[in-house]
RNA sequence: GGGCCGUUAGCUCAGGGGCAGAGCACCUGCCUUUUAAGCAGGGAGCCGCAGGUUCGAGUCCUGCACGGCCCA
């Protein structure tokens, strides 16, 4: 079943092939946008004529016929333009307007006036059919809600749903801004591995693939971390790259197994330097792409202001529990006091993990205002740098805004015999079970016995910042083609 | 993985045991400055899929698929 609507309009496709118009022509030269025309010629007074004839091109999104009368709107991106046919202009040609449909793309030539009732609109004294649209629109008054329709074709949503669109369009000028930050501040961007031999560089199980020629399994990567860190050993002191990264995991409102991440390296920086640099960074992109550094996210009124509150993991557990992790360095003995104070924990395999479990169950939803969440413990932290005043943490800080983990960031650890023995360690846990401990990787163990510098080094999940900074409720309305499950059949 | 909700015309949605509905869209007719054009008439459905209960099932029950929200 095609439906009828399909029908219909693939009989108007024989009747104009039968007339001898090719509907898919290729090429139409317009003089200049609809947003041109309609920029300039604003200012005309109702039922009055300029001095101007154009060409223009756009897709029909509305057809009002009156009998030897026919108004349409064409519209060309986010500019509109009402055309004008009748009889008397056209003459024989009049009768083909039948064959147009609501969704088809149309160039016009003619002069620009203005209706009596102050319509912008060009008078259609010639046209040509560019495209026919075999297939109808979504509904004019309420666009298209249908959320899974809007996920699996979002050509649709984009063009029923002009919020949907600016979101998208915003979505481009944040990265735009960050690219030029990064850029003014002397980073280099650079283009690393997505395939790659062995992942490496965060916590997540990869997705698995598999390369003939080489006949070699191969992983998608998830994290850029230990490329762009071969780089500052290469000699580059700043470098940074905006890329996707993939993790097997399940899907939530934050999370998309594929996903866009900002990761920047400096060398002679610690992870102070990179706070500096984050909240300069998403303070310009915010001047730059949406024009205001207070913002609206959920509900809640969100100053971006540099600088930002810093706390230690510690204190913020402290602060929203009462339970100082310090005083329980045991998974046995932090459990028990968790349990004393009432709290509710779902068991993990280590310290390290139930630490990270009070952080994102207790503290996260809290952090509104932009909050930097420093010092973790080293287990789980296995690129860090440990402090040098307490070795059982790192310098390491998370970045949560609006109650999202924006970000990460650590001083990069740059010692090989440590690095070796964390890759150890993370070979013990995945012994016991954890499919999310990092594997060994000897060629960046080479690499780092080659000598890093020390090293600030910061992830940013762009698809989360774009949600906080157009008030997205869900990652899927900021990925353009969220992963979804294949349609069953 | 669990709980709850949703799936009816191209789209937006009503209908919750008794003839399958509305608005937009579509088709026909009238209409030469309309604009959510208007007026008159018409067509359009595997009611997500598969079972079950019933004289009778969009409607009640079970399973499945896809999606959403919450929890793990």
């Amino acid at each position: 079943m095609g439906g009828s609507l399909r029908e219909e309009r693939l009989r108007k496709l024989q009747l104009l092939r039968a007339r001898g118009i090719e509907p898919y022509p290729a090429s139409f030269r317009t003089t200049e946008p609809i947003a041109a025309v309609v920029e300039r010629f604003a200012g005309l007074a109702p039922a009055e004529r300029a001095d101007h004839r154009s060409r223009l091109a756009g897709r029909i999104t509305a057809l009002r016929r009156m009998g030897r009368a026919t108004f349409l709107d064409l519209r060309e991106g986010e500019a509109k333009i009402q055309g004008y046919a009748n009889q008397d202009g056209l003459a024989e040609r009049y009768e083909l307007l039948e064959l147009l449909d609501i969704g088809d793309f149309l160039g016009v030539e003619g002069p620009i006036f203005k209706t009596k009732r102050g319509e912008l609109s060009i008078e259609i004294e010639s046209f040509t059919l560019l495209a026919k649209a075999l297939r109808p629109p979504p509904e004019k008054w309420h666009g298209l809600k249908d959320i899974e329709l809007r996920y699996r074709q979002r050509y649709l949503d984009l063009l029923a749903n002009p919020e949907v669109r600016q979101r998208f369009t915003l979505r481009s000028r944040i990265v735009s801004a960050m690219r030029s930050f990064l850029d003014s501040r002397g980073f280099l961007e650079v283009e690393t591995p997505i395939l790659q031999p062995i992942y490496g560089g965060a916590a997540a199980r990869p997705f698995e693939t598999f390369h003939h020629a080489l006949g070699q399994k191969m992983f998608l990567r998830i994290s850029d971390e230990l490329y762009l860190k071969r780089l500052i050993i290469g000699g580059y002191p700043k470098v940074y790259e905006i890329g996707k990264d993939f993790r097997n995991e399940g899907l939530s409102t934050e999370h998309n197994p594929e996903f866009t991440q900002m990761e920047c390296y400096q060398a002679f920086a610690d992870y102070h330097d990179m706070m500096e640099l984050a909240e300069q960074l998403i303070f310009w992109i915010a001047k730059e792409a949406l024009g205001q550094t207070v913002i609206s996210y959920q509900g809640r009124e969100i100053d971006l202001a540099p600088p930002w509150r810093r706390l230690t993991l510690r204190e913020a557990i402290l602060e929203r529990t009462g339970l100082d992790i310090a005083l329980h360095t045991t998974k046995k003995a932090l459990e028990e006091e968790a349990a004393r104070l009432g709290l509710r924990l779902t068991p993990q395999p280590t310290w390290g993990k139930l630490v990270d479990e009070l952080l994102s169950e207790y503290v996260q939803p809290e952090l509104i205002q932009p909050t930097f969440i420093l010092d973790y413990p080293v287990e789980i932290s296995p690129l860090a740098k440990r402090k040098a005043d307490s070795p059982a943490l790192v310098e390491r800080f998370e970045l949560f805004i609006g109650g999202l983990e924006l970000g990460n960031a650590f001083s990069e650890l740059n010692d090989p015999l440590d690095q070796a023995e964390r890759f150890r360690q993370q070979e013990e846990l995945r012994r016991l079970g954890d499919e999310e401990a990092q594997v060994l990787d000897e060629d960046f163990l080479i690499a780092l016995e080659h000598g890093m510098p020390p090293t600030g080094g910061l992830g940013l999940g762009v698809d989360r910042l774009v949600m906080l900074l157009t008030d997205a409720r869900s990652i899927r309305d900021v990925i353009l083609f969220p992963t979804l499950r294949p349609p069953g059949r």
